[in-house]
RNA sequence: GCCCCCGUAGCUCAAUGGACAGAGCACCGGACUUCUAAUCCGUAGGUUGUGCGUUCGAGUCGCACCGGGGGCGCCA
C-alpha cells in the first residue's frame, strides 16, 4: 500500500551509500515494534558489516551502524509520505504521515470491500487435493484436519490469486471395504442405515476388525472375497456399489454441514486399471521389476537414479497376486490430473506426513517415465490429530472422536450460551448462530497450529469459548455492526476527517493494512496460521479500540472518523473469516 | 541401521536471521446505569533440551548429542 513511498527512501539510500563511499547493499524493511506509532524500519548493521568486509578496516559493527543511522537521517531528512524519521541503536525508523495513510487504507476497504485483501490474477491454474476419506469408515477428528486445511489452503489460493480446482479423492475401494463386505454379508445382510449413516458404516467397520481379531484364521475369507471383486462379480460389486453410496450420502451431508466444497472428485476405484497399465508400461521399459509369482512387482528407484544412497528406496507397484495398491493408484491419478487439466502449474497433496516417502516415490517415478508434470507435484504435509497421551485415532481401536459427535456438542453447547446471552432471538436465528459458532470454534484449532506440529484434542479445549478462538472475532465483527447498525448511517464514504489519533487507533489501521501482506505470505507458504494470528491480532486491537473509543457517543468529526475506522475493521474480519471458512454471524 | 518431524512460561502454542522472546489457558486482583462483559485492564511466570560452530547479530542457519513421535518391498 505504500510500496511507492518506500521505493523513494531505497533509491535515497543507495545514493547515501554511494556518496558515503559505502558498499550497495538490499535494503530490508520492518514494522517498528514497541513504539505505538506506525511506520516502517531498516538496520544499518548488514550495511556496517559489509563495510567492515570491504575495507578491511577493525571497527564495531554496531557502534558504526548506529553512526550510519545517524548520518543516513539527517541524509533523508523528511521524506514525502512521512512525519518524522530517527536512528535509534542502529535502526532508522520512518514514521507515516498518519492522515494520508489512514486515508489510503481506508480508501482501499471501502473500495474494495469483499475484495479487500485480494492478489491480482496470476492466471495460473492450481489444483489441491485433500480430504481423501474412507469409504465404509468412520469420520473422525483425525480427518477433519485434512478437510479443513486443504479447505483453507484452497480458499487463500483462490484469494491469493490462483484459479485453484479443488479435488477430493476418497479411498472406495481396498482391503478396508472387502472387509467390510464380509461383515456385512455374513452379519447384517439386508440391514440398511436410517440416519447417522457414517456412524453406522462405522460400527459395522470395527466389528469387523475385531472379528478377524479373535479369529485371524478368516482372513482367508476376505482374501478369496477381495479376489472375487477383483474378478467383477456382480453380486459383490453390486453390494460394494450400494454400500459406497451410503457412505458417500454421508460424506457430501458432513461437507454441506462444514462448508467444504470440491470441484472434482476422484476414486480410488477409477485408478486401478490406469494404474495396472502403467505398471505394466513400467515393467515393459525395464523400470519395474516383476518378481511374480515370488515376489512383487517393484521399482528400485534409487538404482534406477544410480543413487549410491537410500533415498527413495523401493517402491512397491502391484501385490505379487496381481491385484492393485494405493501406490498403483496413485500413479494413475497423478497422470489424470494432468490430463483433465492440462494448465496446472502445480498439483498439491494435503495428505498426512506419514505419507511423505511414499508421495516422493510416486512422483518420482513418473519422472522417470519421462512425465514432466511430475516436478509440478508437491505433498503438502501435515501432522495428525492425536488423544492426550499420543493415542492416535484408529476406527480400528475405537479410539476416535466422531465428526457428528463433535459437532453436535460444540454447536449445543453455544446454543446454550447464545439463550443466555441474547434470549430475545428467535429460536431459528439462535439455532443458524449456534452453528456458525459450534463449527468456528471447532474449525479455528485446526488452522492455528503450525501443520507439522501435532494437534491434540481433548474435549475440554476443543469446546472452550474464551481467549484465542473463533468466537473472539466472531465477537469482534458482531460488535462492529452493532454499533453501524445503530449509528443508522446509510451510505459512507471513506473521505477521512483530520483528527488526533489515539494509539490504539492507529494500531488497529496499521492490523487492517497489513490484511494484503499476510494472505500473500499465507498463499506463499501454504500456512494457514498466518491468517488465524491475523485474524485474531485483528480482533483484539478492534476490541481494545471498543473498550476505549467511544463512537456513538463522541462528538463530530472523530464520530464519523471512528465509525469508518468500525466499518473498515468489520470489512477486514469478515475477509479474513471467510479465507478461514468461519462465518461471522450479525449477532451472539 | 538410514531418513523425516517436534522440543520455547505450570499447560497449549506464537515469533520474514534483527531492537526488550510474545499470546491464550490456569492462578490472583480490578472495570458493566455505557456502542453486547463471549470484552477490557493489571500482577506473576524464561539459561528457547544440551554443547560446539557460522554471523556484526541465532529461538530461527550448520554439526554432534539427549528426549519424544513418525517413516523405511506387497497397509493406507
Amino acid at each position: 500500500m505504500f510500496e511507492l513511498e518506500r521505493q523513494k527512501v531505497e533509491e535515497n539510500i543507495i545514493v547515501f551509500c554511494h556518496q558515503e563511499d559505502l558498499p550497495e547493499i538490499q535494503v530490508a524493511w520492518n514494522s517498528i515494534p514497541f513504539s505505538g506509532h506506525w511506520g516502517i524500519s531498516t538496520s544499518l548493521f548488514a550495511l556496517a558489516a559489509a563495510e567492515v568486509r570491504q575495507k578491511q578496516i577493525k571497527i564495531n559493527v554496531p557502534q558504526r551502524a548506529a553512526e550510519l543511522a545517524e548520518k543516513l537521517v539527517d541524509f533523508l531528512g523528511i521524506p514525502q509520505g512521512f512525519e518524522k524519521v530517527e536512528a535509534v541503536k542502529g535502526y532508522v525508523n520512518l514514521y507515516f504521515s498518519q492522515n494520508e495513510y489512514t486515508r489510503r487504507v481506508l480508501e482501499a476497504v471501502f473500495t474494495e470491500k469483499e475484495n479487500f485483501g485480494r492478489h491480482q490474477p496470476y492466471n495460473q491454474q492450481v489444483m489441491v487435493e485433500f480430504s481423501q476419506p474412507n469409504t465404509h469408515k468412520a469420520f473422525h477428528v483425525g480427518h477433519l484436519r485434512s478437510a479443513i486445511l486443504g479447505d483453507t489452503l484452497s480458499r487463500i489460493l483462490e484469494f491469493g490469486g490462483y484459479d485453484v480446482v479443488r479435488a477430493n479423492y476418497p479411498g472406495d475401494m481396498g482391503l478396508h471395504v472387502i472387509k467390510w463386505l464380509w461383515c456385512y454379508k455374513n452379519f447384517h445382510a439386508g440391514e440398511k442405515p436410517e440416519e447417522d449413516i457414517t456412524r453406522w458404516m462405522g460400527s459395522i467397520y470395527a466389528e469387523a476388525s475385531k472379528r478377524l481379531e479373535e479369529n485371524p484364521e478368516l482372513e482367508a475369507e476376505i482374501r478369496e472375497l477381495y479376489t472375487l471383486w477383483d474378478q467383477g462379480d456382480p453380486e459383490i460389486v453390486n453390494l460394494w456399489q450400494e454400500t459406497r453410496q451410503w457412505s458417500l450420502n454421508g460424506f457430501y451431508e458432513m461437507y454441506e454441514t462444514l462448508n467444504i466444497h470440491f470441484d472434482r472428485y476422484y476414486f480410488n476405484s477409477q485408478m486401478e486399471k490406469p494404474g495396472k497399465a502403467i505398471v505394466q508400461t513400467l515393467i515393459d521399459k525395464g523400470i519395474a521389476q516383476d518378481e511374480r509369482p515370488d515376489g512383487a512387482v517393484i521399482v528400485k528407484i534409487d538404482e534406477v537414479l544410480g543413487l549410491n544412497k537410500d533415498k527413495y528406496r523401493v517402491l512397491v507397484v502391484l501385490r505379487s497376486d496381481g491385484t492393485a495398491l494405493y501406490a498403483t493408484e496413485d500413479l494413475a491419478l497423478s497422470k489424470q490430473k494432468f490430463e483433465d487439466y492440462p494448465d496446472l502449474s502445480k498439483s498439491y497433496y494435503v495428505v498426512d506426513v506419514r505419507q511423505s516417502l511414499h508421495f516422493q516415490q510416486i512422483f518420482k517415478t513418473m519422472e522417470i517415465l519421462g512425465y514432466d508434470w511430475a516436478k509440478k507435484c508437491e505433498h503438502i504435509p501435515y501432522e495428525l490429530v492425536s488423544l492426550p497421551g499420543n493415542v492416535v485415532m484408529a476406527s480400528r481401536e475405537g479410539t476416535v472422536v466422531l465428526l457428528e459427535d463433535l459437532i453436535s456438542e460444540a454447536t449445543n453447547r453455544a446454543y446454550e450460551v447464545v439463550k443466555q446471552k441474547n434470549p430475545d432471538l428467535s429460536e431459528e436465528k439462535n439455532r443458524e448462530i449456534a452453528r456458525a459458532i459450534g463449527i468456528g470454534a471447532i474449525k479455528y484449532p485446526m488452522q492455528a497450529r503450525e501443520n507439522a506440529k501435532i494437534v491434540t484434542f481433548d474435549w475440554e479445549s476443543a469446546l472452550d469459548f474464551n481467549g484465542q478462538a473463533a468466537p473472539y472475532i466472531q465477537y469482534a465483527y458482531v460488535r462492529a455492526g452493532s454499533i453501524l447498525r445503530k449509528a443508522g448511517v446509510e451510505k459512507m464514504d471513506w473521505d477521512i476527517p483530520v483528527y488526533d489519533m489515539a494509539p490504539i487507533e492507529v494500531e488497529l489501521i496499521d492490523m487492517i493494512s497489513r490484511f494484503p501482506q499476510e494472505v500473500e505470505r499465507a498463499a506463499n507458504e501454504m500456512r494457514t496460521i498466518q491468517i488465524t494470528t491475523y485474524a485474531y491480532e485483528l480482533a483484539k486491537r478492534f476490541n481494545e479500540f471498543y473498550n476505549q473509543c467511544p463512537v456513538l457517543k463522541v462528538e463530530e468529526p472523530v464520530r464519523s472518523a471512528r465509525l469508518r475506522l468500525v466499518f473498515a475493521t468489520r470489512q477486514a474480519v469478515k475477509n479474513s473469516l471467510a479465507l478461514l471458512g468461519i462465518t461471522a454471524p450479525e449477532a451472539m
